[in-house]
This record gives C-alpha cells, structure tokens and sequence, in this order.
DNA sequence: TAAAATAAATAAATATAATTCATTAAAACT
DNA sequence: AGTTTTAATGAATTATATTTATTTATTTTA
C-alpha cells in the first residue's frame, strides 16, 4: 500500500460500545438535522467509524432511527409506573400522565417530531418495540379512567378508547406549533386546562333539586365560581 | 444526430396544460407510493414529459408535493361554507364539521398522510398557502363554538382553541390506525361518539331535579373540589 | 411567407447520499 | 509464532434529485 492511501489508525471497540457511539451520535445528528437532511457521514464522522461500519451494527439508516427512538424510549417511560404510584386521586392521576407528556415534548420536541413523523406513520409501526412501549404507557391512562368510572367518579357510557384518544390527540394539536419551532407553552397551564376540559366531559353530573337553594348548592356555586377564577388566572 | 439518439416526437402544450397534467401525475404517484418512495422519473413518465421537465414548472419535488396538496385541498374545502350554513344548532354544526374530517380521511389517507407528515411539520408550515386555507377551515369550528356560548348553550370559561385543539386532535388519534393501513372506522358512529364527547364537557349542566343525594355525601364532594382547588392555585 | 427570436422540452451531465463489498488489520485462538 | 476469525475500512456502486447545454417547436416580424 502506498503511502498516500495511509489508512489511521484502527481501534477494535467492544459491540455493545460501538453500538453505543452509534447510537448517540445519530440521536444526537438526528435531534440536530432531522432524518432526510442527517447525512449518514455525520453520523459516522461524530461516532468515529466510517460509514460502512454502520451497516455491520444496523440494517439501514431507517433501522437506526428505529432503534434511536426505541433508547430514548425506554429510558423515559422508565420510571412512569413508580412516580404514578405515588398519586392518588382520578383526576391528580390523569394529570400526571397529561403533564408527563406534555413535559417530553417540551424537553425533546426534535425526537418527538421523529416518533410522530417517521415512526408511528410508518406501516411497519404496529410491529416495533416503540408501538409496544406507548401501548403500556397509554394503557395506564385508561386504567386510571377505568378506575374512575369504578368508583363512581366518571361517566361510564363513553368509550375509554375515545377519552384516551382526546387527551393525547388534545396535547399533540395544542403542542404543534411549538414543535415547529414556533413559540412555546407552558407546562403547567397546558395540563390544568386539559384535565380539566376532560374531566368536566367525564365527571358524572350531581342531581340538584331546582326549587330552594340549600346550602349545598350554594356551596356548589361558589366551588365552580373559584374553579372559573382559577382558570382564569392560570393563563 | 445519429439514428441511435432519436429524440421522440415533442409536443408543447400551454403552460396551464403541463402543470395540470404533471400536478395530476404527481397526486397519483404521491398517493401511491408516498414522498420519498416516489421517484421523479415515475412522475414524469406518468405526466409524459422528461424529469428535467418538471423544474421548469417546479423548483423542486417538495415544492410539487406541496402545490399537489394545496391543489386538492383547495377544491376539498371549497364548499365548506355553503353546506354549513344549511345546517342549524349547535350540535349539528359542530357534528358537520368532524364528520366532514372524518370523511376527508377516510376517502384520502394518503393524501392526508403526506399532508400530516411532510407539510405539518415542515419548519415553513405557517408561510405556505395550506397553512392558511387550514386556518380559515378550523376558524368556523371557533366560530360554532363561539356562537354556542352566545346563545347561553356552551360554557365559557373554556378556551376556544383547545376545545378547537381537542376536537381535531382527537379525530386524528382515532384515525392513526387507519391512515396506517391497519383496519377501518365507522365515520357516523365516530361523529357521534366525538361530538358527544365534546360538547357533554361544553354543555352547561342543566339542573335536575331528581333523587336527592344525601346532604354529607354532596358536602363531601364539595370539600373534594375545594381541597383540589387550593393545590391546583397553590403551585 | 421566410427568417429571426423566443421559449419549451429534452437528454445528458453532475451532485449527493445511501448501500455494498473486497481488502486490511486487530484480536483471539492453537 | 503462526493461523483463524471478524471488525473496520475505504473505495466502488447505485439511486435519485437537480442542473445545464442543446435541440426543436412555436411565435414574431419584416
């Protein structure tokens, strides 16, 4: 071999490491550029391989991204089932679980883009390992409404598939444009105000008689007038 | 020119001619295979023209696949508004409109698809021409609600956006699935379901009168809602 | 109507990235 | 130390999008 064509130095890693080195630098190239515009020499380039040897450890740039996503996943739906059990309450669970989805986005709108944009439209989707992760982790959703409807406190004649689909439908449409890059929202409000048009949809109606104001109606007024106040000043 | 290198017999037609026929070459390739499984060379087969053809009436094959969606959303919403206003109350306005979602999805998944995926979510979204036929288009939704709150039928401590938001992304969540290709919906059993959904947690409560719960029991509940309120402002 | 000007259409060239593969060299094994 | 195995390389291949020089149809105009 001449020596114009010197080739550097080469390092035998471990797989599990090289899969690794892989793996954060495409979510990190991803993250960065997005899918069609991250050159697989990036990739490799921030990894220290050089791009064929990608192709030893992932089938093709889509399967990379499939398993980029799939980390990432795993790694934020980890501690979902313990914080979950610290709550109590119907509508404080379904909170959380609104909250929580709504705080990804915000911390990683680029990776959620990826999810929405090339995973879950993808029509090998309900096969991947990431389908099968947001499965159990919309499940405990409608657990928590399920739970609801069982101890009287939600309406029973709705479908929990619809209500669940409401919920992660409402944050996604809400959460659009920030994920454009165009302004931002703010966590907290965002959860308040969609638990609350939910569950206002959900709650079982309280019979009240209408002739006299007795004074549980009366204090059922001023509940929901402070609830409207505090909606209001929530904004 | 050699015999070899036959050039095949040219036809110019008018400029409004070529892009109508590469537009509608485009609609079908796209809606066949998609953006990026879609070669340039298919479509310009398809629209009888060279690749090299189409920039001159494109810049690029985003641009096309935008113009392309543009194209039929233009003729899909145009008569939005006249059948609107041939229908009357609140609830059957508010139906219409997710119906007539649900309906463009069911007949387009794909075009709806590339809509979702390649023009949503592109970082120009809010210059392009969809973005603002979209607005208008979900602007009457606002505008049924806002009327609804006129008329006393809807509550109005709610924001009409999210409400916007809920209902829209709700029929989309359904809808995911089969855009997908797994399964198909019921588009009038969904109307209903969504619209019931919606507008139970819109509707102001109308009292009624009926068996009395027990005065602790609604005291209690009471107590609940005020303890759940003093946490919510106390954050 | 014939020559000149204009613009449409072409086909080949170029550029960019993904993917493949034969070769090289590091590590493991005997 | 010599042999085998296999990770890593880098060059070659492929597939497409895009550009451009050239050709050809049509329009203009003298």
């Amino acid at each position: 071999m001449s020596n114009a064509t010197k080739r550097r130095q080469v390092s035998r890693l471990s797989r599990a490491r090289r899969i690794d080195d892989i793996m954060a630098a495409g979510r990190e190239v991803f993250r960065e550029k997005g899918y069609e515009d991250a050159p697989l020499s990036d990739i490799a380039e921030k990894a220290n391989v050089v791009e064929g040897s990608i192709y030893r450890y992932f089938e093709n740039k889509r399967d990379l991204l499939v398993k980029v996503i799939e980390d990432w996943y795993k790694v934020m739906l980890a501690d979902y089932q313990e914080q979950l059990s610290g709550i109590s309450g119907t509508r404080n669970r379904l909170r959380y679980m609104i909250w929580r989805h709504l705080k990804t986005i915000h911390d990683e709108p680029a990776l959620c883009n990826l999810m929405f944009q090339y995973l879950r439209s993808g029509k090998d989707y309900s096969q991947t390992v990431v389908y099968k992760l947001n499965r159990e982790y919309t499940r405990q959703t409608l657990d928590i409404i399920r739970e609801g409807i069982g101890k009287g406190e939600l309406r029973n004649d709705v479908s929990l598939r619809l209500v669940r689909d409401m919920i992660y439908g409402c944050v996604e449409h809400r959460t659009w444009a920030y994920l454009r890059g165009e302004g931002d929202f703010d966590i907290e409000t965002t959860a308040n105000e969609v638990v609350e048009l939910v569950l206002s949809g959900l709650e079982v109606r309280s019979a009240v008689s209408g002739t006299k104001p007795d004074i549980s109606k009366r204090l059922e007024r001023v509940v929901e007038k402070l609830e409207r106040l505090a909606a209001t000043t929530g904004e």
